[in-house]
DNA sequence: AAGCCTTGTCAGGCGACCTGACCAGGGCAC
DNA sequence: GTGCCCTGGTCAGGTCGCCTGACAAGGCTT
């Protein structure tokens, strides 16, 4: 395996306990189930028109509201500090893909929006996400990742209901 | 939610497409779930008698044999440079968790091998995993826990074979 | 208008990785 | 045996993604 290959979530699990009867821990088999998927949305993602966004700029492709959203709410919404979130951002608009214009409720803000060309890379990012899931249901069959699916939108939509906001109202997801 | 709670593999998901119609990549779950159980599981390594072992060290944990293994092995299950290992194995060594001993078969390796508080931590560290998922068979469900573990085992045999050995040498999985 | 919260930026720092260069020891070919 | 190349590990230096601290500009309350 390449270094490079992205860094795997340490401390996630450990093989074999002394004893030999240990089952890995389900965090190392999430990690490995993750990489393996981000490793091929990657190499999908590195091959196409938007080769150079960074793993770091995904906060913003993921959580940025269509109408245009405050650094400070993408800030709290990807748990990281409005610098970092800031810096991710003006990455992101040198290279085209986000602008910043005025808050026109608040002038001290800027509302951060997706340009024509940021939403066409979202979209191209979400295709993607859905091919490799569909090959995955190929690979694994598709009631077994429907299973894994349904299991982890229970999970996350109590775990992180902020991050996943329409799984925490239900009245939104079949629209 | 605090900057902090550590970083959330970006580029994971995205709820909402324009459209309305979007499914939450299956990385976001992945990620989300991941994060949430890691999250319980550090707390509760901060607060006990191994507080000072960080996520970086995990990887020292996860893949060391019984027996010692090579820098080079180490660095190559985990997915890192020799240079990367080497480091957080000195840091381990300094806090006593592991040592390193002259390999008797060849004079320019070491063995890297858990001190006596090496595995009690490990051993600790394996207990904590395994408190998590009770705790997550009683809030989601036996069942559903259990299917989400043995569809997770079936990918990570498949996709990091190498990483969960004994996963993918299924006679030994009843030793 | 005074004082106190926010919004976002500038500056500086750190941890966890990386690449490149290197030395000591091993394993041949001859 | 003596070159010669390969391998295990270390040293040096750099990058990236995040952090904390300090702060100016604008809003809100009294």
């Amino acid at each position: 395996m390449t270094p490079g290959s992205k860094k795997t979530s340490t401390l996630a699990g450990k093989p074999t306990l002394p004893g030999g009867s240990a089952r890995i821990p389900l965090t190392g088999l999430l990690d490995v189930a993750l990489e393996a998927m981000l490793a091929e949305f990657r190499v999908e993602l590195g091959a196409g028109e938007f080769s150079d966004i960074r793993p770091t700029h995904g906060c913003v492709f993921r959580f940025v509201k269509e109408d245009g959203m405050r650094l400070t709410d993408l800030a709290e919404l990807a748990s990281i500090t409005k610098q970092s979130a800031g810096e991710i951002v003006d990455d992101l608009a040198e290279r085209g893909y986000v602008k910043r214009i005025p808050d026109p409720e608040d002038r001290r803000a800027k509302l951060i929006c997706l340009t024509g060309r940021g939403e066409e890379a979202q979209a191209h990012g979400f295709g993607l996400f859905a091919a490799v899931e569909k090959r995955w249901m190929e690979r694994y069959g598709r009631e077994k990742v429907e299973a894994l699916r349904a299991t982890l939108e229970e999970i996350a939509a109590t775990e992180a209901p902020g991050a996943v906001p329409e799984l925490a109202r239900p009245e939104l997801a079949h629209v």
